[in-house]
DNA sequence: ATGGCTCAGTTGACAATGTCATGTGAACTG
DNA sequence: CAGTTCACATGACATTGTCAACTGAGCCAT
């Protein structure tokens, strides 16, 4: 039934599964090498059958996170009765929900790669490209869809990053997040489109 | 000479100041309670009579961090032969380099407190309404000086965090952090006066 | 000044954790 | 069916956060 090859595999996937899980109810702290194997069925030092380093364990489970969001993106793409700009908002608005459903697999995914973790890489690079792909086509300028997506991935990120840090107080700063990612997006209108007067050179 | 409390009190900052010098030098692991008794010139447990945990000894020394900020802010603000749009550049720019430098302090900075540290959140919260008097000062319409100064400080905290997970690769984007930045600032100059022609509806 | 007290700092100990060397039993091969 | 291989288990070890017990020097009252 179950051949030795077969059972490794899945073995695997339970240790990743199992850290992923781990890092999503208790944060990293709860990600231990003996927990990990313990929801996986087996015991404390199998992983080191399957990835040479804790590290390179969590960056499986990156790497799984960023398909997981690439499937999400790719569900958003194939979806016919949705304008580009509505494809766009809502992928914004997955990344915003994951970020705050999943604070830690989100810093995780996000977090400097430690390694080479070749799998991570190849997994965030696809799921960048997904993105790139939505941004294209809901952005009138072509040449300018990169650094518009870059600019806005890098603004949903730091709303996330500033919200889960709780530096995002409303009392102080007048303003929710979803507000700020309402403010990106007309700004990166402005940006993506010749904004022809975008040139109104004034003080703040 | 030095009475006990002065000793104490010496120590304390001595027990800050390594667990900082630490923190940059070697990143988060390299913070040992160990090893900072050892730089401050102490003992391993010695910090227990200053902290009651070693997070709260983190806490201290993200609020050392912040009062650092504020103190490049502060001069930033007394200096007379600048204008507010340039004080306002430069502590953007500031904060860029901060993040930059010393990504490790700079994440514990912007990383969700631990504990209660009444000391971070007061030191967080003082740097914070003196980048805010920078914003207001640089803006058009003050009403807005507040969720325009959250913009500015998320999107700039996103180009660290995407800069730092290595997640802004150039080939890909097509465009540095820097880039972005000036597109952020720009943006802030849309939303900051009013942009008569925001209205515009058009797809992105 | 002197005996007792206070308290900063040290030291020993312990549990948890990442990691590795060694052992073991079941799945594969001839 | 005998031997090999490989996934996994287990024992062991160094490191680390944490705390209890201890020590000694500054401080106070007499």
């Amino acid at each position: 039934m179950v051949s030795r090859v077969e059972s490794a595999a899945a073995t695997r996937h339970a240790l990743v599964d199992a850290a992923a899980e781990l890092l999503d109810e208790g944060g990293p702290d709860a990600v231990t090498l003996r927990a990990v194997g313990a929801r996986a069925g087996v015991s404390r030092g199998a992983p080191y059958g399957h990835f040479p380093d804790k590290e390179h364990l969590l960056s499986a489970v990156a790497a799984k996170s960023w398909a997981e969001v690439g499937g999400e993106l790719d569900a958003l793409i194939t979806e016919e009765h949705l304008s580009p700009t509505d494809r766009l908002e809502r992928a914004l608005a997955g990344l915003m929900r994951v970020g705050r459903r999943r604070p830690h697999t989100y810093a995780l995914m996000f977090g400097a790669p430690s390694g080479e973790l070749s799998d991570a890489i190849a997994a965030v690079s696809r799921t960048h490209d997904q993105f790139l792909s939505i941004v294209t086509e809901a952005i009138g300028d072509p040449g300018r869809a990169r650094p518009v997506g870059a600019m806005l991935l890098t603004s949903v990120h730091g709303i996330i990053g500033m919200e889960n840090g709780g530096h995002l107080d409303i009392e102080k700063w007048h303003v929710t997040g979803d507000q700020l990612l309402e403010m990106i997006i007309k700004s990166a209108a402005t940006h993506g489109v010749r904004c022809s007067h975008s040139s109104n050179r004034r003080k703040f």
